[in-house]
DNA sequence: GTCTATAAATAGATAGAC
DNA sequence: GTCTATCTATTTATAGAC
């Protein structure tokens, strides 16, 4: 039995988790498109292309599905921060980080889970890989926003976890879904927009 | 058959009046409390104390309770819009009815309905006093708006509608919920907080 | 109109053969 | 691991007596 860390996976490894790979992606898109209460587990079986039951042999609940997709986005969006300038300015840096998350939402790639369900809580908060990534995210979000408030940039009366979930709550602002229903702006636009009443507000400056 | 307008009421009629002003505000309740999807219609007749066959003598679906709980809440905020004092500025007037929106939701009266489901927009769409009333508040906002960019209070770069859609999106602002999570900050200070950053922005002025 | 009882449909999850 | 077929529970909605 092979256990040394970073082993070369067996070829029968490769697939399982490319299998797993696929299953994910689809959860993560269905999760973008109609939210976990609407999304149905035949669903993502028929949408992959594998009986249900196969499925819960790769997750065992819903939940579980669920909270793999948002560990997905997560890492990715932990990938994103390494690949920001150092040298940016803190805010611009957040800046960043919310555009990035805003064009994820425009994509359909950005998985909608209910505030309120406990099940799904605990699903999520049992996964190590997700509380680790979230963490990460907030540290360096946090340190950004300190800096930015020490230096001037960001409003310094604000509680910085207050500006913090301010950002996170970007991820799923329904303006995005409201100005594209309107039809009278380009994706790039309603990005640029949202960012804009984000940093400077809606008064006049 | 009496079909003056604004006949006296029967006693009956006032009987059954009553009885769905009950059953809307327990709906309202539980819509603000689960949301849409996780609240059952048997959840809502054992609260109300009927029978759930009774319950569809008043509302034929589920989609239509949650449509009454809509238009009861549309309905106060047109209500609230009228004490609205005229002689106040535009971007004051603005404030107030976003800070009575999320006064209304850190009260746990803010029914939240799902915006991707076609079912529940179709029994909204097809409620004449719910699309009047919220044209009618539209327009009220959209004048205060235009007046507000014209004064030099809001920013006048942004399209009216955009701003629409940005004191819309503070009646369901996951923030007040996380922020009320952490117990660091009391009710008003919470709207404070929100309120600042909607109108003033994360930058510092 | 209110009730009890039940229908009808759906969803999450499993059994068991291969 | 994948499949078909099924279970179990829940949920929306109704039938029918009173």
């Amino acid at each position: 039995m092979t256990i040394a860390v970073g082993a070369k996976p067996s070829f029968k490894e490769q697939m399982l988790q490319a299998r797993e790979e696929a299953i994910v992606q689809t959860v993560n898109r269905l999760l973008a498109e109609k939210g976990f209460d609407a999304m149905t587990v035949d669903e993502v079986a028929a949408s992959v292309g594998i009986a249900k039951a196969s499925l819960y042999k790769h997750f065992p609940s819903k939940e579980d599905l669920a909270a793999a997709a948002m560990v997905r986005v997560m890492r990715s969006a932990r990938e994103f921060l390494d690949t920001i300038a150092p040298a940016l300015a803190p805010v611009d840096k957040l800046k960043a980080v919310v555009r990035w998350t805003l064009q994820v939402q425009l994509a359909g790639q950005m998985p909608s889970l209910p505030s309120q369900n406990s099940s799904l809580r605990a699903a999520l908060t049992s996964s190590k890989e997700y509380v680790d990534q979230l963490l990460e995210i907030s540290d360096t979000l946090g340190g950004w926003i300190e800096a930015a408030q020490a230096g001037g940039a960001l409003n310094a009366k604000l509680p910085p976890i207050a500006v913090l979930y301010t950002l996170y709550a970007r991820a799923c602002d329904p303006v995005l879904e409201f100005l594209r229903g309107g039809g009278q702006h380009s994706d790039e636009e309603i990005v640029e927009l949202v960012l804009s009443t984000c940093f400077d507000g809606l008064n006049a400056r």
